[in-house]
DNA sequence: ACTTCAATTCTTCAAGTGTGCAATAGGGGG
DNA sequence: CCCCCTATTGCACACTTGAAGAATTGAAGT
């Protein structure tokens, strides 16, 4: 009765556990949090379920990294685009508000797991930590950009400007993820820019050049 | 050995299937979609579990039923402030707008029933269905007040200004309803009518007349 | 080459999952 | 008042779940 034991590879500690923080998200933005259970995140990392157990105090603990992991992706990718400090700020806001109204930001993936942690940052005080801070690095940094325009504001209209700004973006993100086929190519592109645009009293849609970078 | 049976009174049909819907409802906001057991909709209310597959085919049948009953009532909640028809076009809109963006519809509770949703908006195509129903129809609601302002604007002006504001709309009220503590009282109904009012070319803080309704 | 130790697998457990179905009893129609 | 219909209960079934711990393996140190 002796069944046979199978193969495996001795790996990395941090490998493994990204293998399996990755793992875990793929199954929530799949199939929605009930998917992801230990035995089929331990299927898809190619490693067996008691092994979380080792990297992990409890599967909580594993979806808690897993959230803290994509909230960290997410702040990174928008960091990026900042990088290229080129053009004046106009330009620079509208490139930052672009990039998150396009793929890869926009995409229905990344709302499924958006809304399938959204629970958590109700109930769990970590995961609700994590999402506060994502949430102000990310309003801050839109809040810089609109603070180097040629405008004179207070700071009281700055801050109501940022979380405005913040609130279309986030809004026409939402929309434009969940039921792509609603809005024309570049629709709600133009419409964001816009609307920005509107709210701050300056054309971003003029200042707007559009591929700084990305496929052919 | 003969167990006692339970007591039981019969009732009308559309009672109880209302009674498992809003089981299965407060289930979802309160414990997030692994909450919502068919033995936890049963206790909550008031039955046995044997008793939902004779009022649904199956849970998820359910769960859909849910669905469209939470979207049916907030779409009427909506609705609702459109009857006291009177004031100016742009106290009309400023009182839909404030509507989106005050309790009972700003509410962490709701946000998360709608995020419990989420996933199944992408996956069950009825789901989906119902999902794109309500939407639209909360932006034509909104597309027919803007509509109703002195301003001259073509067609397709009209349909990004009511995409854009049914984005701030949306994305204020998510980050309200998420993290209430990070904005000061009245602060977010303030931002969205300034924001509205900047994207139509209107000043709805000065249209707003604070209270139609309400409590003391 | 041998030891040692951590990494990994495997087995087990108790609790919980949705579903199918026979038995029962509540209450309206005769 | 009794009878019948069916709404409702109760339970069994086949699986899945997260957790725990014992057993086995790979590789690093000497």
């Amino acid at each position: 009765m002796t069944t046979e034991r199978r193969p495996y590879r001795r790996e990395a500690e941090d490998l493994r556990r990204e293998a399996l923080i990755s793992a875990a998200l793929d199954l929530v933005a799949e199939g929605g949090p009930k998917a992801a259970t230990v035995r089929a995140i331990a299927e898809k990392a190619g490693v067996t379920a008691g092994l979380i157990r080792h990297y992990f105090n409890s599967k909580d603990e594993l979806v808690r990294e897993s959230y803290r992991h994509l909230m960290d992706r997410m702040t990174a990718d928008n960091a990026l685009v900042l990088e290229d400090a080129s053009g004046n700020p106009e330009a620079r806001l509208a490139r930052f508000v672009a990039a998150s109204l396009l793929p890869p930001v926009v995409d229905p993936t990344r709302l499924g797991l958006w809304a399938g942690f959204l629970h958590g940052v109700q109930k769990d005080p970590q995961i609700r930590k994590v999402h506060v801070h994502t949430y102000l690095v990310y309003r801050d940094l839109l809040q810089s950009l609109i603070a180097d325009l040629p405008r004179a504001v207070s700071p009281e209209t700055l801050r109501a400007n940022a979380i405005a700004c913040n609130g279309v973006i986030d809004g026409l993100w939402m929309e434009a993820s969940a039921v792509p086929e609603m809005f024309e190519d570049g629709e709600i592109l133009r419409i964001g820019l816009t609307a920005v645009g509107a709210i701050l009293g300056v054309d971003l849609l003029r200042a707007h050049v559009p591929h700084p970078e990305g496929p052919t």
